[in-house]
DNA sequence: TGGATAGATTTTTTT
DNA sequence: AATCTATCCA
């Protein structure tokens, strides 16, 4: 139907025929493939997003209505990135472009009767989860104090990405701590149920089960939709899995995209088979790969590759690129974490001085969030304008956590987390003893907590002005209740009103207490934005969006800043310039994924992953890349030898693509951090040693060698001048750079590539200018 | 009941 | 190092 109008808009917007402008071969066999699934295989910076948008485009262009196709992706800014440039290609297309979970939002809501929920069910996140597991764990009669509350939430958040339901889980138990969880798992989801709530895995599981269980509403929705597009389809788990096998066995018309190399979500629950396997289990699967990368410098390019060929579970694919070879990739060691900081922070504000980037263009990855600690010291010092990019929920300040609280039990008054969370926030006097024995008495009457403060007058044992306070709240929020169905913004104002949270801040003379008014405030702008784009919003939706939404949503390049945000954070963006810091064994791989028994093979699954996140990272760097790490670390108060990472050894082959810096002092025996390439052979399988490799650190004048001092003033170093390292032989130095101790100097060797070495601290042989190199 | 303080404990990554 | 927890006192 309404061809013409989409033809219309083609023609205004951009003209049909530029649908396939600008594409390679293989984007423009992708783009037009018509009916059946594909697979397509596409690399880093192979343009897959352009291709899965004109894809859509194209689909629609072919007269196939907005409404039957879906288009999934795993988070809120992909979603908004595709749904903006399909919007480009195809204006008020109204093409379903969502994310998982907020597709199992809306499915859940659609047919809440058959998910046996109601249709005000709440989302929790992992803060209302933790405390609801402490609540089913005392139901199970496990202490909460045993600090392991964690592990427990990690494994009935890991059932249900695997589809594994409570009674499922109980028969296959085996060890001491799977008797534990199958004591708590079935709690927890009685909890749940009462709550009328669902956690984040449930928007996966609920529907999973569902499209499973119910076969003819399975049918119905395969109907729904007959084109199908997955993003990112590397990182799906089984519950994603089985939502897009249900929905496309009808019309198999399912388009998954996505990358082996770049699957970094295992450890919550993403299969790398999904995709290893998908032209197995989807037949006459027609396979694209999309080679060709358009973003990275051919360095870059040369040092990811070498890095990614290291992993043996893959399909091995080649790296290739028309771009120029560009700077070499940098790999500088820094003495302490500190030192790091300081050095990535001077090296922007060369490269910015220097007018050659741009704060936006540049960013620094981490592998975890502890680690951007020592780079915001370091930026404020240099006054560099920083944005640390967080995965973690947008709303986590208390402030808006409490105020979110209270909407949530408007919207849902059997949301026990949530009534435990604001009940004496601002203080009512109610306090733990008084939710005790609340708390027993829902248990017993079978009430939410809600309702058992309602009917506080029949709690026996309960002072009188506790049950006074109780019931005051009850009708307090009673009262509030008609807010539900207005503005977002209205019901906030109102409810800080009458709730008296606000009056307690502006009256406690905390100087505190005055930021988080003005926090509360921004989040009633946040409120107020989502009214004015979706003007039929209701609490309830704001709600559901706030909890859908994580910061890096809120990402945007407007602002002139250095970006800071983990590996994770990073996937799917770009930068002109990236640094990517702490590269050593314990942070990057990660300690969680290091053989913790005795010898191990290197190539466990979960060192392969660190390897693809590490792969990640580079392949995010279109001009610059830096790598960093160093001699020794403090965390969590003492301070630590390091070890090089096992990846930084893995790049020993992509010489020529990199230079190497080293700013240690290199005090040669003691303190100094042992080496991989020192040590006997622990961490790769093979039983064979390993020739000892020169350590690619220069030999210290004056700790090294002390028949040479500094002052016996060896032959002056130019530019040109012809050298002798002791360890990498024959140089020319092409660069002298810097002043004072930090002077540079750059040399290509014969056979070890450009490395740079601080001249203060190197050792070399300056050779008489004829000497031929 | 709630605040203060000393003591314990810790975290990989995220929808 | 920083945050959370348990305990004690007003």
């Amino acid at each position: 139907m309404d061809d013409s109008l989409f033809n219309e808009s083609f023609l205004t917007e951009s003209p049909p025929q530029s649908l396939l402008d600008n594409l390679n071969a293989s984007q423009t066999a992708a783009v037009t493939h018509g009916k059946g699934p594909l697979l397509i295989l596409a690399g880093p910076g192979s343009g897959k997003t352009r291709v899965i948008t004109r894809r859509v485009a194209w689909l629609l262009q072919q007269g196939i209505h907005p409404s039957r196709i879906l288009a999934i992706t795993f988070t809120n800014k992909a979603a908004q990135e595709m749904r903006h440039r399909v919007e480009a290609l195809t204006p008020h297309s109204q093409v379903h472009i969502s994310t998982f979970h907020s597709f199992g939002v809306r499915l859940l809501r659609e047919f809440s009767q058959r998910a046996n929920l109601e249709r005000n069910f709440g989302v929790y996140d992992m803060d209302d989860r933790e405390k609801l597991l402490k609540l089913a764990m005392e139901d199970a009669g496990i202490a909460t104090s045993s600090s392991n509350v964690g592990s427990f939430g990690n494994a009935i958040s890991k059932c249900k990405n695997q589809l594994v339901t409570p009674e499922i889980f109980c028969e296959g138990v085996r060890d001491y701590f799977g008797q534990m969880v199958a004591k708590i798992y079935p709690k927890y989801q009685v909890r749940l149920k009462n709550a009328n709530a669902c956690d984040f895995d449930d928007l996966l599981y609920i529907p999973a089960l569902l499209l499973q269980k119910d076969k003819t509403l399975r049918e119905e929705l395969d109907n729904r939709w007959h084109y199908t597009l997955v993003d990112e389809y590397q990182d799906t788990n089984k519950a994603q899995y089985a939502i897009a096998r249900d929905l496309n066995i009808n019309h198999p018309n399912l388009c998954v995209v996505g990358d082996p190399d770049q699957s970094i979500y295992r450890f919550r629950g993403s299969d790398i088979r999904n995709i290893m396997d998908f032209e197995r289990d989807y037949p006459n699967t027609k396979v694209i790969k999309l080679g060709e990368n358009y973003r990275s410098t051919g360095n870059i390019l040369a040092v990811a590759d070498t890095l990614i060929r290291k992993n043996s579970e893959r399909k091995p694919k080649p790296l290739i690129t028309n771009n120029h070879h560009g700077k070499p990739v940098t790999l500088t060691i820094y003495e302490t974490g500190d030192s790091e900081a300081l050095g990535v922070a001077g090296k922007i504000v060369e490269t910015v001085v220097g007018k050659k980037w741009n704060y936006r263009d540049i960013a620094v990855f981490v592998r975890t969030n502890a680690l951007t600690r020592p780079l915001e010291g370091a930026f404020t010092g240099s006054k560099i304008p920083f944005k640390i990019v967080k995965g973690l929920a947008y709303f986590e300040r208390k402030e808006n956590k409490d105020v979110l609280a209270y909407l949530r039990l408007m919207v849902n008054p059997r949301d026990d987390i949530g009534f435990l969370r604001i009940v004496n926030e601002p203080t009512r006097k109610i306090g733990k003893t008084t939710l005790d024995q609340l708390g027993l008495f829902a248990k017993e009457q079978g009430l939410c907590l809600m309702e058992a403060a309602r009917r506080a007058n029949l709690i026996a044992g309960l002072r009188p002005a506790v049950v006074k306070a109780l019931m005051d709240f009850a009708r307090m929020m009673d009262g509030l209740n008609s807010l539900v169905d207005g503005s977002p913004v209205d019901a906030v104002r109102t409810l800080l009103e009458k709730s008296g949270y606000k009056r307690s801040l502006e009256t406690s003379g905390n100087a505190e207490d005055k930021q988080r008014l003005e926090n509360i405030e921004e989040m009633i702008t946040a409120a107020d934005i989502f009214i004015k784009n979706q003007p039929t919003g209701s609490v309830h939706g704001f709600l559901e969006n706030v909890a859908l939404s994580s910061n890096l949503d809120g990402y945007d390049n407007d602002s002139n800043c250095v970006s800071i945000m983990t590996l994770h954070a990073a996937k799917g963006l770009e930068f002109p310039v990236v640094f990517m810091i702490a590269m050593e064994e314990g942070i990057l791989p990660s300690s969680f994924a290091l053989p913790s028994g005795p010898v191990e093979t290197s190539n466990s699954k979960e060192i392969e992953e660190e390897r693809r996140l590490a792969f990640v990272g580079m392949t995010r760097a279109m001009n610059e890349l830096y790598l960093g790490y160093c001699d020794e670390r403090s965390f969590r108060g003492i301070t630590r030898a390091t070890m090089p990472s096992r990846f930084i050894r893995d790049l020993d082959d992509a010489n020529e693509a990199m230079e190497v810096i080293d700013l240690t002092r290199n005090n040669m025996g003691f303190g100094h951090a042992p080496e991989p390439w020192d040590l006997p052979d622990l961490i790769s399988n093979k039983t064979t040693p390993i020739p000892i490799k020169p350590k690619p650190v220069p030999v210290s004048l004056t700790a090294a060698d002390p028949t040479r001092s500094p002052n016996k003033s060896p032959p002056k170093v130019r530019e040109g001048s012809i050298i002798n390292h002791s360890s990498y032989g024959l140089g020319k130095v092409i660069e002298i750079s810097g002043t004072g101790v930090l002077m540079k100097v750059r040399i290509q060797f014969k056979t070890a590539g450009i490395r740079a070495f601080l001249l203060e601290k190197v050792t070399l042989e300056v050779l008489a200018p004829g000497t031929r190199f």
